[in-house]
DNA sequence: TTGTAAGCGTTATCAT
DNA sequence: ATGATAACGCTTACAA
């Protein structure tokens, strides 16, 4: 019978230093590979540790380093495919990095973006990753993690404080999809928007208005609505819009899920799509392709979102204080589809 | 200048302690509530704690205790709705336990899985959630965990070990859809399934063999293709099931997406749904809703299955080994659209 | 009612 | 090249 079988706890630095009847220092010193130990004590260590299965505490490590290599996110929703695409790229780096996440969702509500800063602060995450709630307009809590020198990186639902940032060309993808509306012969465009107050939203919108400007076409102001993202008030964003005096024929829609709200709406009062009126969504969500008709989008780098920002914030881990924060801004690619294939 | 805004670490016991001309051990026991400690004192305690925000650091904790309040949750995707709505139920029962949650994903890959096991169980959480991968055959990692006495609960793709487990009903929600099917007058019936050493799949294909027995329908034995659950592979299937010989006038799919692909397929090949081919899927993701015809689908309580995954869980860590493991089977509903609305 | 001291698993600073 | 020892922040006997 063997030490780990014999007892449930995992071994410790300090069975192996009995074991070999050396100190604990030495054990700790030949496993992190430290020069001035002996080969053959090092050897030893390896080799027992190899067969005892020794894994180092993480929890103790993070005690005496005061870091806990963990990154706290926090998202609005786990069950957005955005979200849990761009988790995807934070932890593959963070991994690499020898980082954990830990995640969290706020659901759009502010109590709970602080509620989960405070939980994941009580777990000395390192650090954060945040896309801030819809509703978030005050930035206290944020601003009292840089102020203790915490890192903060924010990526897609950004606001304005001195952290690093990443984000798409919001305007330009907007701006490209109106143009790409302008170009099939649409005169009378709607825009489903997204909150008022998250800056993604705003810049969409002036994408879209200034692509209607440049190309000299009529804006007309009550062919602005706006949802929350969801497929439910895309439903409602396009009932409203078929009661307006005048009738869009066209619709660029702040993000997918909006659109296909609206295209089902649509598609139930018997509008055919694009002929009677097309539709432009924006992250080309997997099943963009798959819905009836395919829906032309805006597509995003998410994964690589997620990825970048982790990178930025392992950046800024390591460098620390000289660490200059900047504002990483990726490009969108106009995927035509369907819907606006007239 | 307050002590807090002074240094950037975080306020500790002995800060408190120190300021008040007070021993550790007192303000721990006046923090933590415990009888016999001077009212007086307990006031002044959590008084000064609250004024220098005071957040007792968990790591310490989990050094001391020998647990960190962590479950390790393994899932195959974080992009797949069904995880991601089961994260969320898992993450509320967590949190209102004291507990937190660290989710790692596997990509459907063994190795992976290991590693993640690994990974999770140097960072000390106290036990795992998890949802096998589609090529996990081989559960040693699973069982050793079991002989170390850490506690595990599967969901939804289990194994056969001796552990908690939350599925569905999937035989009977097999059953039912395929009854539908039957019910609605489709007699060339074919199945979509899923990955053939997962139980799920099984008992779905089970439950389709056994409704179509009982209710003495041919059972077309090619009519049965295997997907990977993808939307991709739904497509592929959907191909193959229309080059045979036999053309089936309905599909049960083992999941929406898989559906989603054929459906797909089905339309670009001019075949009207549900006239030509009606169409079951299995989870009812929320774009089934909106899908061109609308999908009817068997329904799962995901949110559900992953309450009670994490309930069962905490429970297990609280009875310890007195606990003995039970497989909960919640149940399914069948969610009638029109795609077998002839 | 309160304080002292040991311990959780590790690293880091001195000695030796 | 190696060993003591203190420290990380907290809990917990045991003393007082």
């Amino acid at each position: 019978m063997t030490l780990q079988t014999m007892k449930n706890e995992q071994v410790t630095i300090k069975d192996i230093a009995k074991l070999l009847g050396i100190s604990t220092s030495t054990v700790s010193r030949a496993l992190r590979g430290m020069p001035d130990v002996n080969p053959d004590t090092k050897q030893a260590v390896h080799e027992l540790a190899e067969q005892l299965n020794y894994q180092p505490n993480l929890v103790a490590l993070s005690l005496v380093k005061k870091r806990t290599k963990t990154i706290g996110v926090i998202i609005p929703s786990f069950t957005t495919y955005f979200y849990s695409k761009a988790i995807c790229g934070i932890q593959e780096v963070a991994l690499d990095a020898g980082y954990h996440i830990m995640v969290c969702q706020t659901n759009e509500d502010y109590k709970t973006e602080i509620k989960n800063i405070d939980i994941l602060l009580s777990s000395r995450v390192d650090g954060f990753i945040a896309s801030i709630t819809r509703e978030t307009e005050n930035y206290d809590h944020y601003t009292q993690l840089i102020q203790r020198g915490i890192p903060l990186v924010l990526f897609n639902r950004i606001c304005d404080l001195e952290v690093p940032k990443v984000v798409v060309d919001d305007y330009g993808g907007a701006y490209k999809a109106t143009k790409h509306l302008i170009d099939i012969g649409c005169t009378k465009i709607a825009h489903i928007a997204g909150p008022d107050h998250l800056y993604l939203c705003r810049n969409r919108l002036r994408g879209f208005l200034d692509a209607m400007k440049d190309h000299k076409m009529k804006i007309y102001e009550n062919l602005v609505v706006y949802s929350d993202f969801s497929i439910e008030s895309g439903m409602q964003c396009g009932r409203e819009l078929l009661q307006k005096s005048v009738k869009p024929d066209a619709v660029f829609a702040v993000c997918d899920t909006a659109a296909y709200g609206a295209m089902h709406v649509f598609k139930s009062k018997g509008l055919q799509i694009p002929a009677d009126i097309a539709i432009v969504g924006y992250t080309n969500e997997p099943l963009s392709e798959l819905t009836e008709p395919s829906l032309t989008t805006i597509s995003q780098p998410i994964f690589k979102i997620g990825k970048t920002a982790a990178e930025m914030f392992i950046q800024m881990m390591n460098e620390g204080k000289e660490y200059i924060p900047e504002t990483r801004i990726l490009s969108t690619e106009l995927i035509i589809r369907n819907s606006t294939r007239k």
